[in-house]
DNA sequence: CTGAAAGCGCTTACAG
DNA sequence: CTGAAAGCGCTTACAG
């Protein structure tokens, strides 16, 4: 930078004026700053703006699982909108742990971060509760995305749960099914049970019978699709749809299915969760809930844009999803 | 850290020499310190210790697009990987962008990065040849994962391409397979165009004819498959195999084959490449090659770890694929 | 083995 | 509008 400032014949203050675009620095001293700046190609250390500015130009993503399609597909999204508004992302991948989770609550404030990006399916533990609002307090942005987290202050952005899970039941039952049964109301899962809950209420509001023997839990990837139907068929229950929690639940789920010859949709119909890309390239194609990762990446970017005017943000952000209805049911 | 050095009774510069593991260090001093360390819960800011050593505790990663299978689970094991010493993960998804990448390049210098990860399946521009050098000497450590970029004196570690896709062809052919087709031999992608050498490899040491028609051109993912599978078909094509270029393509394509009643794998057995987990829920279930981003992941980390001795480096490290059968050839 | 001092490369009150 | 100076929180030669 000193260099710069020579070149231009300035001092290293006006340098970094110009940088950081105040407003109080003449055109013509401007403009010798930009020429020097582009002659030597001078880009500002980014560690010292940090150290000097109290945080570094980056957000740590907590992901749950970034294997899982949902979660690869948003991480994407939100790095190319947070890399607009010059924000590194660092991953942390969670691998659903919560020891792992307060182990980076831990660590958070000696990274000088600009803020966090909590994209967990997973009901936040207890004691992560205070440990986020001293993140808040210290200054850092924290947004949630996927889960309902005001409850610890922290602003979120969610697509909808129990909606649309409601949706897609009453459509199955519309279809004259009867017996549905849901897989994926996991233990610990904040959006598993979200999820069930809507499941349920359909049910119940189509005076249907809510039979638990019809609902099954585990995780929310292809195994647990696969081994929760394989027991149910095995144990001789009967059912003539299935929701699923998750879209690969919903495809390990079809694949038990047709090993034992059950037709999907003819003898049990399915729906997933999401909408992943595979979904259509399965045969039968997919009926599932769709999910909308760039319209949620947009709106976590809104936090950490500059607030101009005062203009209030809501603390809550509700995204729809539509039933995206294929071969599958 | 000041007030460490106060609570033990210490000089900071004490408290850094613990810190850093330095060995000229009293056991008492290391004891008061790190008891004072504890009570008062210090963590040493990590922007200033990167200002002072030039270099951040962070690596990017360079991926082609983190929303395919295969880079996602690479990503998840390289995050982990790195975090067991120390090392942040600053994602950048490429989106196959060669533009995207150049402009990495210029400002990685600024970012005093530890190291950079490049896991892409495009062929490297050339302007980004000198640019990865010039890192380099810059002392980043930079490795390169899944492509071969020795020739710019980057050390890599691949997985077996060519020889992996003509063992899988020779697999077809001892089926009794004789028109095998080949999906995926992509203008500027590195790694497609390895896999394609495999497959037209095998054909002619079998004495098969390569017949250009059967090789189809177009991006990685589903909808590649399923629309060059498509054309094919109604183009009147004849084949009774085919090998795809990833896995994602493999079930574009036979989604394309069944809906046009061509049956998997009796009328055209199909070959995938990677394994995704997706793979085993298909039915028929897939036959693919086998990926290992675990081990590709340790490796990596070996290449950032402090080296002790001068064990030297291997530039290339070669990881084996296997042949995984399934129903689908 | 330990401490005082300089400095990493910026930014921002403080004067003018 | 501009510059000189202090300081962000560390680490590491340099003396002792």
């Amino acid at each position: 930078m000193i260099d710069v400032a020579r070149a231009a014949g300035v001092s290293p203050a006006t340098v970094s004026r110009v940088l950081n675009g105040s407003n109080s620095v003449s055109a013509e001293m401007r403009d010798r700053v930009l020429t020097a700046i582009k002659k030597l190609d001078f880009r500002p250390n980014q560690m010292a703006q940090g150290l000097r500015k109290g945080q570094a130009n980056a957000v740590a993503l907590l992901v749950g699982d970034i294997e899982q399609t949902h979660f690869s597909a948003l991480t994407k999204q939100l790095q190319a909108a947070l890399e607009v508004i010059g924000l590194n992302l660092i991953l942390f991948n969670l691998g659903h742990s919560d020891n792992r989770l307060l182990d980076f609550l831990q660590r958070a404030p000696a990274m000088r971060l600009r803020g966090v990006v909590v994209a967990l399916s997973d009901a936040i533990p207890k004691k992560a509760g205070p440990m986020l609002s001293a993140l808040a307090e210290a200054g850092l942005q924290i947004v949630s995305v996927g889960q309902n987290l005001n409850r610890f202050d922290v602003p979120s952005v969610v697509h909808e749960e129990r909606a649309a899970t409601a949706r897609s039941v009453r459509f199955l039952i519309e279809q004259g099914r009867r017996r549905i049964a849901y897989v994926g109301r996991i233990k610990g899962s904040a959006v598993g049970t979200e999820r069930f809950r809507g499941y349920r209420a359909a049910l119940l509001e189509a005076g249907l019978p809510f039979d638990e023997a019809l609902v099954w839990d585990n995780a929310f990837r292809y195994a647990a699709g696969y081994d929760a139907v394989s027991r149910a068929l095995e144990g001789g229950l009967e059912f003539d749809a299935l929701q699923a929690g998750s879209d690969e639940m919903a495809m390990g789920a079809i694949a038990a299915l047709t090993d034992r010859g059950v037709v999907v949709p003819r003898d049990v119909a399915v729906v997933g969760f999401g909408d992943v890309e595979m979904g259509r390239y399965l045969r039968p194609s997919l009926t599932t809930l769709s999910n909308n990762p760039a319209a949620a990446a947009l709106t976590v970017r809104e936090f950490f844009e500059p607030v101009n005017g005062r203009r209030p943000r809501r603390n809550l952000v509700l995204l729809e999803r539509a039933l995206v209805r294929r071969a599958s049911a």
